[in-house]
DNA sequence: CCAGCCGAGTGGTCCGACCACTATGCGTCC
DNA sequence: GGACGCATAGTGGTCGGACCACTCGGCTGG
């Protein structure tokens, strides 16, 4: 007989939630290569197109990788696959949403500034200053963004935590923080921001987590400050 | 003349971009109706069977929901929308990851309950209390795991942040819990645990944040110890 | 006027074919 | 003998069409 496995929704949910299962429970392992689609959708008696819907779910949530050609395999399940959707919802928030995402960015890179302090050794440091030097070299926006998403995402990795780093990335993902900084930094903050970045360096060099934090929560405090303004009239 | 669209990764992919661009800019609202799955896959010139994957990979992201004989909706866009995904974060990592997972949850649940404790009103309140007092009333994991979601969830929505509280939400989903606590509360930690609870709830009264944000930050930061003892060796 | 039916329209599922790419192994050429 | 290159089988990617399950609004009959 079959197992009984009764109508629960949609056939392709029943799929995403089996493959799941697989992986959760270790019949699947991080890295590893899973039958072909024709097969696994065989072995679920569901067809090809409902495998595949539930497979690319999969695959947007960073918990499959599909190789043309070659198979479909586990990611390795790091933070930074697992989250990289995270940077969806910093994209598509808007109004109140976007200031809520900057209070719990505030939150978290405040703290992951202040470990940073504690725990960062010289070459980490040195390749914070080298995004410093050069977001404060140019005038190109596109390129001050690009070192100021790179000083931030060296210092969140200093911290220690893989996970809060990979949260941090997607709070600041590139088209979030352009929508966002677009207007800020019209506004002449480019002077405030260079001031208030060389205050974060300062602390670090100086290993001095609380003023690490203080620096941290401050400089995105200012944004926050200055988007809540902006919405609320 | 057509659009130039050269080939940029999978089709299906294309599609993704696609309608997560018409929403950004502002062509589809929170709620409002998509056009058959028909339609937009003529109007994108692919084949139904691609549109129906990007149509299910937005979905399962809380982008859009589709409705059976009905038609497709872009949701709200609140964050509880949007941050259901990250409950499998938690349901798929493992080892170290773990630690850090919940190295986060006491950076943010701390901070929400020194928020919560500022602003909570009485009533709210009087809802945290409720569960306090089920979860010590009863002897079911089952039951106390519920009430013990619901106490946290309640302070997290008091603090005012509701993409906060939605990432708590992920941070605590139900079979994360079910994996760590089971061995924790195996240990005898019950007695532990209800007395943080207390704790947690006096600073509340008292509109304490200070001592809300301690309580809580003691409260998480006991499990993460545990866990880390169990990965260490 | 209302209740019930019914049909058009929509998403859900399935099938079968073909395309694009990868990896492997065999044969050829140096 | 070894390195290169090409044929080939196998994989994911795409397509089109057919049918099913469900919803909803309008129509019909009371």
């Amino acid at each position: 007989m079959d197992e009984a496995a009764p109508q629960k929704g949609t056939v392709t949910q029943r799929a995403i939630e089996e493959i799941k299962a697989m992986i959760a429970e270790g019949r699947l392992e991080p890295g590893q290569r899973l039958p072909t689609e024709r097969e696994l959708a065989a072995r679920l008696g569901i067809s090809r197109s409902s495998m595949r819907e539930a497979i690319r779910a999969l695959t947007v949530m960073g918990v499959l990788e599909a190789r043309h050609g070659s198979g479909i395999y586990v990611t390795a399940l790091e933070a930074g696959d697992l989250l990289e959707t995270f940077g969806v919802v910093a994209d598509l928030s808007r109004g109140p949403r976007l200031v809520e995402l900057l209070e719990v960015r505030r939150i978290l890179e405040s703290t992951a500034t202040a470990l940073a302090a504690a725990r960062i050794t010289d070459d980490r440091l040195a390749a914070v200053e080298k995004h410093l030097a050069a977001m404060n070299a140019t005038d190109d926006p596109e390129e001050v963004l690009a070192h100021d998403l790179a000083f931030h995402r060296e210092i969140a990795s200093a911290a220690g935590n893989e996970t809060m780093a990979a949260i941090l990335d997607g709070l600041s993902s590139r088209t979030f923080r352009a929508r966002v900084w677009r207007g800020y930094q019209e506004e002449g903050a480019f002077a405030r921001t260079r001031r208030e970045h060389a205050a974060i360096h300062r602390a670090l060099a100086a290993h001095d987590p609380e003023a690490a934090r203080a620096a941290a929560a401050a400089h995105v405090g200012e944004v926050e400050e200055w988007l809540r303004t902006q919405l609320g009239g």
